[in-house]
Formats: structure tokens, C-alpha cells, sequence
DNA sequence: TTCATTATTTGCCAAATGGCAAATGTTTTT
DNA sequence: AAAAACATTTGCCATTTGGCAAATAATGAA
């Protein structure tokens, strides 16, 4: 079974956190499947049980949900050579309170949980791969919003630019003033007096 | 050798995680040694490689580093039946950023990195135990921080008193103002408020 | 193109928070 | 007890941010 889609972003990711031979490389392009999103379609729904994981080659996510006030909040985005999942409701097979929305074009590697459980019984280092990938992934995101609390606004938006320069005049102004903490109209006005 | 400490809530604590058998268990208790901190003392320090990783079994700690303003910020506070280390620094043997302090008085059962790597050698669940506890604690970190940047300063604070309810008025107002991203007297009017 | 819809900006004013320094309160040392 | 050191509160005012509604701009549909 030939596949035509490289999936070298995933692999050469993957062989950060660990070694991988060939044969083992072979069977995890096998279990992905490349899933192509809209700008504005859904990966995973809120209330629902996740039970799969993406890998994102192209495009970026972002993680919302709907606070006590139902404001809907974004939590993070996520980006190129990211695993996107709400990983609490995922291992606990719970339903997620978080809802994972394609914010541009983006393009998917997607590993169901059976495919997970096979590469983890089949492959032996998998599981400390996912681990390691995993807590990186945690602990980023731990630094990276611990310091915006003591930032102002207009820091956490130039912030917000240096990640991600082109994508600030691309997206509604709603999704990256929630994911600031501030209101649209205030982001307005951040913006115009940069 | 005989040791008079339970350490109870740690096996307790492990168990939730994984099972162990009476002599994984004897053993854990054989490579943990009892640490008793005073309020303001250090567990660990900025600059330095971590090489011990602290259980709370009495106490509250908390996480620090300087921004680039200079400002001391208090990253998170951990208390009770909790593990205490910067991860990051920890693993990957780098100076760690943060600095470690107790904010009351601590009864700390410390695993240094020698102690881990022999017990990872030699408890086959070790590892899965571990790497459960990381993620659980990290994932609690994100959750705590993310909504707090929505939030006002009020609801923080308010947030932060549930949390700890015998705390906010037997620490220094620095501790938590920093925590709360807001300044002291700004904090200092708001429990005026409240 | 034109209309309708949605997103963004702006004005106005109120509320929240910061900055700084002085006043007050608390703790520790001598 | 007195002095010194440290922590907290307060006043005053500036800046930031929010709330709301109207105006404007951009987008998509007919």
C-alpha cells in the first residue's frame, strides 16, 4: 500500500524525541490519515469524547471554550509541527470542555485512539516519544502564559506578533482579543496606536 | 534499617497513579529523605542544575523567577501532596530560571536525581507513575492560568482564596500581588473592598 | 452591482489598575 | 523600650481597559 504524502514534517518531529527505524516509520505513516481543513471548520467539538490526535503539517489551530460569562475564550493556538488535542479529556476519555477550530487552511495528520493503542503495543519507544512530546508541549505552554498575567495588553499583542507576524491581520479580531484578555475594542485600539 | 517517618501521604499519593507491591514501596520510602524548611528558606535556587525533586507533605511553596522588568514574580504557588521541581531544568540538566521558596513552614520529602534513576531502574512502573503525575500537574497549571487572564483582579484574588483560604493573610502581599499580575497596592485596595 | 451581514473602529464616559511617595502598621534587633 | 527595618495602606493623579452604541469598513450573497 503506496502513500503519495511524504509526511516528513511528522516523522522528522517524531525522531526529535526519539529513534525510530525504518520499518517503524513505515507503520506510523500507515496510521495516519491526512485530514484537510477550512478555515473556520472544527477538528473536535466540545462535549464530545476526543478520540483522536492531530499533527498539524500546514495551518493553525486554536483551543476554545466558553467561560462562566459565555465569553468564548481562546485558550491557545497551536501551529505548524504541533500534536493538537485536549489531552486531559483524551486519556480520561471524558467529554472536552475545549472545542479545536481550524483558523486557517490547514492540513492534518490524524492518529485515531486505536491507532495510538497499536503504535504504542507495536512500537516500544512510542510511549516516551508521546510522553516527552507531551510535556514539552505542556510546559511551553505553562511559560508561555505565566508572564502575560504581569504583561500589559499592548506587550502580550507585540507578544503575539513575534509568534505569529503574519497571522494578527488574518484572523477576527474576537479570537486573538480573548486569547489577549482584553475586549475587541481595546485591541482596536492597541492596534492603531502601534 | 528502620525509618520512623509514615510518609503515607506520598505512597497514598503514588498509588493513585499506579500500583506498587510492599518492597517498591519499602524502597521508595528507603530513597526519599525527610527535608523540614522554615518559612523564607530556599529549596532551590536560579542558576543552578536541579537535582532533587521535593514532595509537599506539609506546606506551601512557591515557584519564582524575574521578569525582565526586574519584578520578582511569583510563577504558582504548590502546596500539599504535590510534587515541587522545574521540570524543564530538571530533565534536560540545564540552570534552572526559577527559584524554589517556602512560603510556610515545609515538611518536604526529597528524591534526589540519583535516588529517581535507581528507582526508575528498578520499579518497572516507575516511569508511567511519573510521567502521570507530571502531566496531571501541568495540565492543572494551564488550567488555573488560562481563565485568569480574563478575568479581573478581583476575581483573582477571589480565585486565589478558595484556593487558599488560611494563606492570603499570612503571606507577603509581593507573593500574591505578583501571582495575581497586579501590584501590591492595588491588591492592598482590593481586600479593602472585599 | 447592490443589499445584507458581519467585522472593525471610534466616541464617550466609567471603572480598574498603576506609579509614586507619604503615612501608618508590624516585626525584629539592639 | 526604642530604634531600625520591613510591610501595608492610603492619597493623588495618570494610564489602561471596559461597556455600550453608533459609524465605518469589509465580506459575502443575491
Amino acid at each position: 500500500m503506496t502513500t503519495f504524502v511524504t509526511m516528513d514534517k511528522l516523522i522528522n518531529y517524531l525522531l526529535e524525541f526519539g529513534q525510530l527505524n525504518q520499518q517503524q516509520i513505515d507503520l506510523i505513516k500507515r496510521k495516519a490519515q491526512v485530514l484537510e481543513l477550512k478555515k473556520g471548520d472544527y477538528f473536535s467539538e466540545a462535549g464530545k469524547i476526543p478520540n483522536q490526535v492531530a499533527f498539524i503539517e500546514e495551518g493553525i489551530l486554536r483551543v476554545c471554550y466558553y467561560n462562566s460569562e459565555g465569553d468564548e475564550i481562546t485558550k491557545y493556538f497551536i501551529d505548524e509541527n504541533n500534536f493538537a488535542v485536549d489531552i486531559n479529556s483524551f486519556n480520561q476519555k471524558i467529554p472536552s470542555s475545549e472545542y479545536v477550530q481550524a483558523v486557517t487552511d490547514c492540513s492534518l495528520l490524524v492518529f485515531s485512539s486505536e491507532s495510538l493503542n497499536d503504535l504504542s503495543a507495536t512500537i516500544i519507544q512510542w510511549d516516551g516519544i508521546i510522553n516527552k512530546i507531551t510535556e514539552k508541549a505542556l510546559i511551553e505552554k505553562v511559560n508561555k502564559l505565566s508572564p502575560m498575567l504581569a504583561e500589559d495588553a499592548t506587550t502580550r499583542y507585540l507578544s503575539f506578533l513575534e509568534k505569529f507576524p503574519e497571522l494578527a491581520n488574518r484572523i477576527p479580531l474576537s479570537y486573538l482579543a480573548s486569547y489577549l484578555g482584553i475586549t475587541q475594542s481595546s485591541l482596536s485600539r492597541i492596534r492603531k496606536s502601534i
